[in-house]
DNA sequence: TAATCAATTTTGACACTGTCAAGATTGATT
DNA sequence: AATCAATCTTGACAGTGTCAAAATTGATTA
């Protein structure tokens, strides 16, 4: 009897299924995750978690919703350091983030931008927000670099947004579909995509 | 009777079912293909497939084998026009052409490089082979455009062949995993990508 | 306090899925 | 003509997502 007691029948179902799919998903990758086996594990029957969520879809767009927020968070924790870095040192502590957190929660990451929801699935209304406000985020900080002669001013930012991001996309699939499999080498490729993406800096970078 | 007779009961059954397999996931998705609705559309049993492929993986790693092929062709066609044009617009011209090909067969493409194979599943003996075979044939071509200055040849061969796929490969996930919509684009955005690749030519595009 | 209600949960059911074991068919080989 | 090995089918089992209807129960009303 040490948890709170259930203000209904379960309580907080909700919240348990959204827990335990994350950690099923977390282990074993998204084919690991059965309603059935869920609704199991937090001790509900099969059909209950269906008046939480309309669908497996929907549970899917939920986890993938988590991991906006929480990637959100993240990034935002770097641009606290905007004053003391210089801005390809932050873009570049941008990258590295990304790509960490594309690693570190690889079947959120594939839910957040893969076809099972986007493609195949249907997204949420909410989730569909929420990926379109971390885009602009995106956009907008792309603007920013332009005008600090980081990406080419030439080109319009909504592209530059894109195919940078893309990039950066395609780097964290290879690494999360098991295509690249060297997670050594992680690192060292994502430097050698910097220095593709910024525009080539007037002081060059010596290595001794 | 145009067809061949056919040496044993349903002949080239193997053929068949790659066709057909293909067939269903093109309008579909791989969600689509199940072995069950596969062998009915041939007209053989449930269970007729697994004499010739040991799994429903083992199917997917053949179509996807097919799909290197395929591409492994496409491409080749491109590079003979090695003499005529000069190596940006042959790279221009190889990174439009592997775009469209992941277009126009994206339920493949997405079993070529995404996770249901190499992650989730576990990749044939020979769907390596030809996988290893396609990357080191761009991994040479790197290497010459390198020396063609197209490339920065101070950084190793191999991790530009890599960041510069990735890039590539993020920008065709995006469009086959639904999440950018606006296939009009895809030109454009290839553009940019490639500008971004690219090592700045001396002589700047002129755009009037 | 007792009766009613609406939210929650469960049970039953259906049509699917991949795949294994065992038997049936059949072209080729002896 | 008899045997064999490759090929194919039938039966079966444990899963899956999800719908419809019944059961439970905290809160609300009379």
């Amino acid at each position: 009897m040490t948890d709170t007691k259930k203000p209904y029948h379960h309580g907080d179902l909700r919240e348990k299924l959204l827990n335990a799919a994350t950690h099923l998903i977390a282990d074993g990758g998204v084919d690991n995750l059965s309603i059935r086996k869920l609704a199991d594990k937090v001790g509900a029957s099969r059909t209950a978690p269906y008046h939480h969520f309309k669908d497996k879809n929907a549970l899917l767009c939920a986890i993938a919703e988590q991991g906006f927020i929480q990637q959100d968070q993240l990034i935002k924790s770097i641009s606290v350091q905007q004053e003391t870095l210089s801005a390809h040192a932050l873009f570049e502590s941008y990258v590295l983030t990304y790509i960490r957190f594309a690693n570190e929660n690889s079947e959120t990451y594939d839910l957040m931008y893969g076809r099972d929801i986007w493609k195949t699935g249907t997204p949420t209304e909410s989730l569909q927000a929420i990926s379109k406000r971390c885009f602009k985020r995106w956009l907008d900080w792309v603007a920013v670099l332009q005008e600090q002669g980081l990406f080419d001013s030439e080109q319009p930012t909504l592209r530059i947004a894109q195919s940078s991001w893309a990039a950066l996309h395609g780097l964290c699939r290879l690494f999360n579909d098991g295509v690249y499999i060297n997670q050594d080498d992680v690192d060292e490729i994502a430097k050698t995509t910097i220095e593709m993406l910024v525009k080539k800096p007037l002081s060059p970078t010596n290595t001794p």
